[in-house]
DNA sequence: CTGATTTCTTAATCTAGTTCATCGTCCGGG
DNA sequence: CCCGGACGATGAACTAGATTAAGAAATCAG
């Protein structure tokens, strides 16, 4: 399993004695994905967080009409899971799935609040994790308040500038908050 | 000071000796609030967090054209702040002030973290709190990418019955994220 | 009590973004 | 190699919600 993604990530955050980074480690779960498969449907409770180590995922809700609205994407070294499912143990109202091949690190939350116990020094790690989590959040829905499409579009290329390339162009509007048929407009008039 | 409702809310998530009730009510700082009285303006660091005792309190953004949006309302009983800011000790986006005539007891970070080593249980309460935040922050972020006016207007009748005769309507249209017009329109619909 | 200011309503007009339908293109699989 | 399904572009008709304006109702300060 490819664990240099992590390690480095969890670096940026805490250090950890060379035998406390192996009892985390002893406790992901790599699994592979395919393009469209899921980790998390609505209405199972999520019981895992996933780390990206290769690929990206995404979650996103279902509205009554059946449409989409992405909240996030995870490319690699990101988390991803629906974390109000994780913690309040209720049914996601989230789905989450592969939009290219991929690969993902499974930490259940059981091994991870039992490691809270044996590692202190990994709380530090996840509450960061979560604090910003809190505040993306909370930034995009002030920018859903607050911008337009094309304000928000922009936003979007320079908060992830790698994704524009890499992934269909409909999730981005998903992301956003438009239709596809709009998106494409808005990109139109940028080449004028 | 008036405390009663400060304790209830605190003992409904975890059980404290009177001792460590007593201490931690000493580090509260109560102040009132005269309406459009500000507790934190964008631009500054938010270093406390405001518990609500009596009247109501709200936090919004303004946007580029000087427009309100309100990201949460703190009526008695509730807690309030920019968590964003307090967390990350970055400047504040968000506006909080008084929406009629309150009271407010004051903690301040500072005092929050000495009292988690003080009295450990206490880290679980705020810990609640904030886990709560996060969800109803997704909450929120979906509801806005995926109902419409009419029906977010619903949601807040239902979850928050208690405000929709307590505050202006114009502050329920920011919060939902409509005009005061528009707002008016819908609810002339409903009498039909 | 009274004038002033803020808040709510109504209605006409305008616009950002949707919907629907069509077409070219790009792949990925057999 | 080719075929079928996704993907993106484009345009016309449509709509939810914004904007503007102006008067009525409520609230507040003095």
């Amino acid at each position: 399993m490819d664990t240099a993604l992590f390690l480095e990530n969890m670096r940026r955050h805490v250090t950890l004695s060379e035998e406390e980074e192996a009892v985390v480690l002893s406790k992901l779960r790599p699994v592979n994905l395919k393009r469209r498969e899921f980790l998390l449907k609505q209405g199972q409770v999520a019981r895992e967080l996933a780390f990206v180590v290769e690929g990206c995922l995404r979650a996103y809700a279902l509205d009554d009409n059946g449409f989409e609205h992405i909240l996030q994407f995870a490319p690699a070294g990101w988390w991803i899971s629906d974390m109000s499912s994780v913690i309040s143990r209720q049914e996601s109202l989230l789905n989450v799935d592969a939009i290219k091949p991929s690969q993902v690190l499974l930490l259940s939350r059981e091994d991870q609040l039992a490691l809270f116990d044996e590692v202190p020094r990994l709380e530090r790690y996840f509450r960061v994790l979560t604090e910003n989590g809190l505040v993306s959040s909370r930034m995009r829905l002030i920018e859903n308040l607050s911008l337009t499409a094309r304000q928000r579009y922009q936003r979007f290329c320079q908060t992830y500038p790698n994704l524009i390339n890499e992934i269909p162009q409909k999730y981005i509007a998903s992301f956003i908050g438009v239709t596809p048929e709009f998106l494409s407009k808005i990109r139109g008039e940028k080449l004028l």
